[in-house]
RNA sequence: CGGGGUGUGGCGCAGUUGGUAGCGCGCUACGUUCGGGACGUAGAGGCCGCAAGUUCGAGUCUUGUCACCCCGACCA
């Protein structure tokens, strides 16, 4: 099979499809807009969230689940809520099947209509503050820092492989606090974490900052966001963390009693990354062999292929390399031993290299003359011959190499691709190419909206790192304090 | 939901003025191979998305319908 996965190809959403489907990690499902996660891409999946888990547990959440349906009436209670989630969700409208009058299969049971409908959760606020509502009464009930493992739905019009499919998993955090400055900080911690794991383990650079009100969740008072820069020079939106203010908590008339014996509305944040991440994963670093994993989110590190000519010879090599394995094990790396001989090495070299696995290690008959082993790493496809007692730490030190090699490639093509400018025209110019673009804004969503009808730009964040700075708006020229983050986005 | 495109063995595709389906990859067997996706030989596998209609005859024409992909609008 000829190589077929590139990323010079004229349509990126293509290449993307193709590597999502080639490298075994998903597919559609029957249903509309579903996904199959198929098992290695779940493995990836479960790196993920495992980590996560321990960056959530370490900053004092504790995990815990609510129902998947959501009361109708629920959704009314929040205005701003409302407005933007009113639309697009799966709504359940009955509760039995019969079998159809003339014999052939199952219809919906007309006599068994919900007298409310449910909603499938499209996200959870409202169903966990009408819960939270009977859990705090006083000071000494908060904070509540809880986090939920959990799919939600969202009907969208267009779906696409991990970035927006209709069912999806992710974890949502909803906090509850007795003040404002207290939330608040817990809404920047959340982004904070989800930016450290973007950078450390993903190898991921990202943009942290303040979405406009365009932009934020609805029902939010301020929502910041992780932004990433896809090697086609688009934007994804790769986690979110909203301080929601004390809307939910007089929505759903949630009280407490304060230290000073006063009444008071709660203060919220609510916080979440979905399977999109594995969408950035695959699109910020796959080059036209296919993945590339940064070794702490490869579910193996390692793989050994033997090279032999006789099946007699396997166990001979074998007999060196389930050694070696043990070893670089006891370090703490996954290793496959891909010992199949229904395929050749060059159909495995290539397959692994589909999957990204970050290390290669091939051992043949030249090596056990020698004493080596021949060790590739996946980023740079860099091959080279190593003493065999050398293997260990070199593969070991690889790991470290590899994922600072990943993150900071990653860096320099956003850098390259980063521009600064004060030029409408170049504006426009900078975005067919694909890149961000740091320009200023007079901080009215109508300017906001004409630039995207314009450009199909949006303004992706106000980043917390630019310094003040007088300057004029790109379209209207009026006055502007700071450069805000353009780009396209996914 | 608007615009465009595609539905034919597991995958990717061809199929002429309508005449009863073919190619490549993959799969199975055997042999030679094995340090970058091997080669040869012999096989298996399809009521052409679905439903009506036109016709002696439909993969091909007509209508309807469904699914998927791409571009928008919506969104993580």
């Amino acid at each position: 099979m000829a190589k077929e996965v590139t990323n010079k190809q004229e349509n990126y959403s293509q290449w993307y499809n193709d590597l999502v489907v080639k490298a075994d990690l998903a597919e559609n499902s029957a249903v509309r807009g579903c996904m199959v996660i198929k098992p290695y891409g779940y493995a990836i999946w479960e790196k993920m969230h495992d980590q996560l888990d321990r960056m959530f547990k370490e900053t004092g959440h504790v995990n815990a689940y609510f129902p998947l349906f959501i009361p109708k009436s629920f959704f009314s209670k929040e205005a701003s809520h409302v407005e933007g989630f009113a639309k697009e969700c799966a709504v359940v409208t009955h509760y039995r099947l019969k079998n159809s009058s003339d014999g052939k299969g199952i219809v919906v049971d007309d006599d068994a209509r919900l007298e409310e409908e449910l909603i499938v959760r499209p996200t959870s606020e409202t169903i966990i503050w009408n819960t939270y509502k009977g859990w705090i009464q006083s000071y000494r009930d908060l904070p509540i820092l809880v986090n939920q493992w959990a799919n939600v739905v969202r009907w969208e019009m267009r779906t696409r492989l991990f970035l927006r499919t209709a069912e999806f998993l992710w974890q949502e955090g909803h906090t509850a606090h007795a003040t404002e400055a207290e939330a608040i900080a817990e809404t920047e911690q959340m982004i904070n974490v989800y930016a450290e794991f973007a950078e450390k383990y993903m190898a991921m650079p990202v943009i942290k900052g303040r979405k406009t009100a365009n932009e934020r969740f609805a029902g939010a008072l301020d929502t910041y966001s992780i932004e990433a820069m896809m090697q086609d020079g688009k934007a994804l939106q790769s986690g979110t963390s909203h301080f929601l203010g004390q809307n939910f908590a007089k929505a759903f008339d949630v009280k407490f009693a304060t230290r000073e014996g006063n009444l008071d509305y709660v203060w919220a944040t609510s916080w979440g990354v979905s399977t999109r991440l594995m969408g950035a994963l695959i699109m910020a670093h796959s080059d036209d062999n296919g993945l590339v994993l940064p070794p702490r989110l490869a579910p193996t590190h390692v793989v050994i292929v033997p090279i032999y000519r006789n099946p007699e010879q396997l166990p001979l090599l074998a007999e060196k390399i389930l050694p070696l394995k043990k070893e670089l094990e006891a370090r703490g790396l996954a290793v496959k031993f891909d010992d199949r001989d229904t395929v050749k090495p060059g159909f495995k070299f290539a397959e692994h290299e589909l999957k990204g696995i970050p290390v290669r290690i091939a051992m043949g008959p030249r090596d056990m003359e020698n004493g080596t082993v021949e060790i590739a790493r996946r980023d740079t496809l860099e091959k080279k011959t190593c003493p065999m007692n050398e293997a260990v730490e070199k593969v070991v030190a690889l790991m470290e190499e590899i994922q600072d090699h990943i993150y900071n490639k990653a860096l320099e093509f956003r850098k390259a691709n980063t521009h600064t400018t004060d030029s409408y025209r170049e504006f426009q110019e900078i975005l067919d190419k694909g890149g961000f673009i740091m320009a200023h804004w007079d901080g009215t969503s109508e300017t906001e909206e004409r630039i995207k009808e314009e450009t199909k730009a949006t303004i992706r964040c106000i980043p917390f790192d630019t310094p003040e700075e007088e300057g004029k708006c790109i379209l209207t020229g009026n006055p502007s304090k700071r450069r805000v983050l353009f780009a396209r986005a996914y």
